[in-house]
DNA sequence: TGACAAAATTAGTTAGAACTAAGTATATTA
DNA sequence: TAATATACTTAGTTCTAACTAATTTTGTCA
């Protein structure tokens, strides 16, 4: 009997740093655009589109987008799963770093895209379970939390 | 009149990770032995010793490192002090990972040594105010960490 | 002190991921 | 529908940072 593989929200994705921008990149763009061109993945990641052509077909060799020459690009299924987990980590710093260290909004966006890479499944777990305390309704915590952020002022 | 630069504790070095990663186990391993060899670092970094020697001759040239041929290896003034802003880094991050997160020493030594060269500094130094806070004697406080150990447990 | 072992270097390769320049395909519009 | 602009790809280069294989230097000890 073979063991079905279970998915995590923050299991490894097995891909390099760049690989997994690209991935959430195609990802929040597909929710935010209708079709998701070259011209789009290289305007938000900063890069030139020939990078992201060389990117997209090591991507759809991976299975993990459709995608033909001259057309648009769609994430498989697999690859959907993939750029979620890769999303669920980027939230989760996002939250940490906006909530808790009381970064701007953009800054603490930056951070996340940057840390996302690195940390360890179990990790992403801790700091999850971290937030979800950092944010309950109890009277004591919410005092410690509002005397938090003066000390984070100074 | 020229303005004197002065350093902090969370200053950017203008390194890359890498070249941040042989200054930190340099740091470390002239702390730890009376000469630093190629061999060590290599061991150190799980990497061979001719990688090693390239980035070596590099430091050499970007003044960081004492170094000549077949020689032992030590840091300038210029390099102490950046490898120190590296590992304050890492210490701030290793004990966010170890106390706060609670994961156990070697996966928070770990977890730092990646994180480490990626934060901006105004990142770490919010981080370090949160830090202390997080450890103040505060009896609110203490019982606010206590609970929080609780909820990481699951 | 000469032979051997250990340490380090050099030369050359590979891999990932970016770039520019140039060419090709697609879309628009006169 | 032909001309032109935009989008995309291909080919080839560069950079960083690792690697192996081969050579050289240094250190040790019989």
């Amino acid at each position: 009997m073979i063991k079905k593989e279970q998915k995590h929200l923050y299991d490894d994705t097995g891909l390099s740093s760049h690989m997994e921008d690209y991935m959430e990149t195609i990802w929040i763009l597909s929710s935010e655009n209708r079709v998701v061109r070259v011209k789009d993945i290289a305007r938000s990641l900063n890069i030139k589109m020939p990078s992201v052509s060389a990117a997209l077909t090591k991507l759809r060799e991976m299975d993990l987008i459709d995608y033909e020459k001259y057309g648009f690009i769609e994430l498989t299924e697999k690859g959907k799963s993939i750029a979620q987990l890769v999303y669920n980590r980027h939230e989760c710093l996002y939250k940490f770093f906006s909530k808790v260290l009381l970064l701007d909004d953009k800054d603490a966006d930056s951070e996340a895209c940057k840390v996302e890479h690195v940390l360890e499944p179990e990790t992403c777990r801790k700091l999850h379970r971290f937030l979800f305390y950092f944010n309950s309704e109890d009277e004591k915590g919410k005092a410690w939390v509002r005397e938090l952020a003066k000390a984070l002022q100074n």
